[in-house]
DNA sequence: CAGACTACCTGAAGT
DNA sequence: AACTTCAGGTAGTCT
């Protein structure tokens, strides 16, 4: 889907995250009614611990944000300005066609690799037929469609983690 | 009315003029209800621009303040730490009285002056019957009570600029 | 009460 | 040049 190397302010005292408007809204789409008030989004990471981000749009700033709960993520992560944050999109039915040909080993985690990260976003422009991100080998449990979020310390590797959110959200 | 010297901060940073309390209170009230969240405040400079300033109150520094909008005027007057900032009262219905025996021309504005700016602020306390502030000769259109406010850089008068406010705003 | 959180605000930079 | 975006802020409330 998209990546945001983090900004000092993602990981600073604002304690919020700020979503780049053009992928929010491709990806995180806010409808008009009551959600003017943004969404909880629940992500698991590598560990399947729950992670519950508020997601909403900044009128003033017109950003879309994640907030509460963010600051929390960045602390037990211990996230650094230039780690770099991956949301990829990953459907429960579409899980089959985002079988990987590498298996990479990251903080214990086996994920599964078609390309490079570093060529993947280009790539996934370019179609959605076929998806080239890391994806653990974690099994999915839920009928909703899932998306992965992990960042790195660029260019390196060295501070990945996994992380899942479901979205749409449905509570 | 009263006049405030501006401070670094004022014209810095902070995006903000600080309002002495005691002024605040006496000439710019805000009442309890609905305006915790503070008003909006019109003024029109001697080229009739609009200018709008958020005018509220700060329970952290119980500090009365302009502060929306207002870096911009700092930076279209290119206002100086050192220029003063002066409000005057003026109603419509007591602008015949506030008629003047001295027109000061400033940036292309006549001005007209009953006495030296310097001595105004303790006249103008010792009685309201007696305005002595300078004025424009620019005819209000309005029938709000309105308030004049213009800055100039202490002593001299190379900065001054006119601008008005309608208080009580009522939009 | 300190830190987290919400909802604002702005300047700089990009388009 | 006007407009949009967003990184870095603020005040005030909540926990």
């Amino acid at each position: 889907m998209f990546e945001k190397a983090l900004t000092p302010s993602d990981v600073g005292k604002l304690n919020r995250l700020v979503i780049p408007k053009q992928q929010a809204e491709k990806y995180f789409p806010l409808s008009d009614s009551g959600e003017n008030k943004g969404v909880v989004l629940s992500f698991e990471d590598e560990s399947c611990k729950c992670w519950r981000f508020r997601y909403s749009y900044w009128n003033s700033s017109q950003s879309y944000v994640l907030t509460k709960g963010w600051s929390r993520y960045v602390k037990d992560k211990r996230l650094l300005a230039g780690d770099v944050v991956c949301f990829l999109r990953r459907g429960r039915q579409s899980h089959q066609k985002q079988s990987c040909n590498k298996v990479l080993r990251l903080f214990g985690v086996n994920m599964e690799c078609q390309t490079p990260p570093e060529t993947q976003d280009k790539q996934e422009e370019a179609g959605e037929s076929t998806p080239q991100y890391p994806t653990t080998t974690h099994h999915m449990t839920s009928s909703s469609t899932y998306h992965n979020l992990y960042h790195y310390h660029h260019p390196s590797y060295a501070h990945h983690h996994m992380i899942q959110v479901e979205y749409p959200p449905h509570n």
